[in-house]
DNA sequence: TAAAAATACTCCATAGGTATTTTAT
DNA sequence: ATAAAATACCTATGGAGTATTTTTA
């Protein structure tokens, strides 16, 4: 049996005739006769008495009617059904955000974009540090990762450019430079201990801050280290040392801590959005894409108005 | 599409491997990678990412496989309801039965053995007069019924006879000839007005009636005219005259009415099964079979044993 | 007898086969 | 390097067309 014959059966029940279901088919009266025949022969039993005014569904015809009248919708909806989930209108999107960036505006922005564009799509995000975040993407655990880049990136991954930000100092309330300066020449952190995440985990970000420091003339000591984000701050607040934060962090405001720009430096901390190179997954694609809208819009704002602030744009 | 594409498709998703499908499917392996081919253009997107080891679905792939993988079963079964329609092992039968035979007990044993035997088929059952089964089989309000024929009957009609019964005298208890004879002789019955079922609803019975007078040398007198046979005794009770019934009337006891055989005359009244002659319903033909059955096996254990009671057959 | 369906036949589109090349790890 | 899929090309089944006959109320 093939659909044709189905389809050709629902032609004719439907319309109680042989030539005017062959015309509606757009075929020949014989051809369908044979067809019907075919099918006939197939399932072992008559479907339509013939009549002289047209066919007529048998008791036989009328129960293969009741189980098959609805197959044509049904597949026409199984083809839709895989278009979406090719097109990634549907299925899941499992996303890592690193955690020194979930505070940055646009990424609650980028993601109530997505949602918006694909709401059918199953979101599920979690947060971890960017080794984290490029392993997960690696052994399929995640779909795509907001992360910081390391350079050189895995391979298997594709990584693509979303924001920079500067660097900024978070010091103890009490710490007589916090007392003193308003923005700080990085010089004078000389003799402070940097607490830090580990480079293993977080490559860039620990890169950036080591390269400030040898622009000013020295190698930062290094202080305690720290694997996540609050808890650099909490040993920061507890005078255990300084650190160098990307700006964002400026959210997270933390009891005894307080923050001050860097004087004189253009070093900035990148945030890419990546995805398996093979085989990603279209909600992954999408919100690649999505982030990259983001970030034209973005820069055509900045272009306009190189004075604006942050967190002006990416609200909707 | 075709429901060869479908096949093929569900064929290669769970083997994951082309090569085997095609071994699976009894073909070889380039017309497969052709239909699945053809399959994903008239989809609009892939379904398989093909690796050097097979081949696996992709997220539209696997959503198609959920949407399909129900069909070749729900097209057997689709199958095997039409043939079970055809075959008449399911539907409904529209049964009448004559109201002076609804007390044989050949009756209700051939419908037990039709239930039985065609457990999913709907039956009702509705009691009228000959002349109104017959019409309710004209004009498709009934599939089958038991009636006695009249003759001739409708050429629409196909009717095949079940069983003959030799008939009663049925007389007030108080009656004269009820205290004197054991058995009639109907000649005595010349000045009895007879209580009859008009000629117009039950031919067949009506003829019979006359022709035993006419036998006996006379014309019968015909008393207060009866639709139903509860009405006939109800009269008999009543004193306003006598009946001569089927047999199996005598099942109906009623206060007042005393049943008497005929001596001497071989003047039968037939039962029998009919149904529409063009299109019957599968349904009424093996009911009608499974008469012809009981029939059979009547007139074996009758030539077996000639002595036997009617009441004797029919036990299971 | 006059429609509608079935049959007879012809043609060609395409499913399926064989041989070979390309692909991906 | 190797197994699997894709491509190229060929064959032939059978779906569809035209002309005609048969059917049935």
């Amino acid at each position: 049996m093939e659909l044709r014959h189905i389809r050709y059966f629902l032609a004719v029940a439907e319309e109680q005739n042989f030539t005017r279901a062959a015309n509606r088919l757009h075929i020949a009266q014989p051809p369908l006769s044979q067809q019907i025949k075919a099918l006939e022969e197939d399932i072992g039993t008559a479907l339509f008495f013939r009549t002289p005014h047209g066919a007529e569904l048998t008791d036989a015809g009328q129960a293969l009617y009741r189980e098959v009248s609805g197959l044509p919708l049904q597949l026409q909806q199984a083809k839709e059904t895989a278009l979406k989930a090719a097109n990634g209108e549907t299925g899941k999107l499992r996303l890592g955000v690193t955690g020194t960036a979930a505070l940055h505006p646009a990424i609650p922005a980028v993601i109530r974009q997505y949602r918006r564009r694909y709401p059918e799509v199953e979101l599920t995000i979690e947060e971890a540090n960017s080794l984290a975040l490029a392993e997960g993407l690696l052994s399929d655990r995640l779909d795509a990762a907001i992360l910081r880049p390391s350079d050189p990136d895995p391979t298997q991954l594709i990584v693509q450019h979303f924001l920079e930000e500067q660097l900024v100092i978070a010091l103890p309330s009490s710490h007589p430079i916090a007392r003193a300066h308003d923005t700080i020449d990085i010089a004078i952190l000389k003799q402070e201990p940097f607490i830090m995440t580990p480079r293993t985990l977080a490559v860039s970000l620990h890169d950036a801050v080591v390269h400030v420091c040898q622009e000013a003339g020295f190698e930062p000591i290094v202080g305690q280290p720290a694997p996540q984000i609050a808890s650099i701050l909490s040993m920061v607040s507890a005078e255990l040392g300084i650190s160098m934060l990307p700006e964002s962090m400026q959210q997270l405001a933390v009891k005894g801590v307080v923050y001050r720009p860097i004087k004189k430096t253009s070093i900035k901390v990148e945030l890419a959005v990546a995805h398996r190179a093979q085989h990603p997954p279209k909600p992954a694609i999408n919100f690649a894409a999505t982030v990259n809208q983001q970030r034209v819009a973005r820069e055509a704002l900045l272009a306009e108005k190189p004075a604006i602030s942050l967190t002006d744009i990416n609200q909707d």
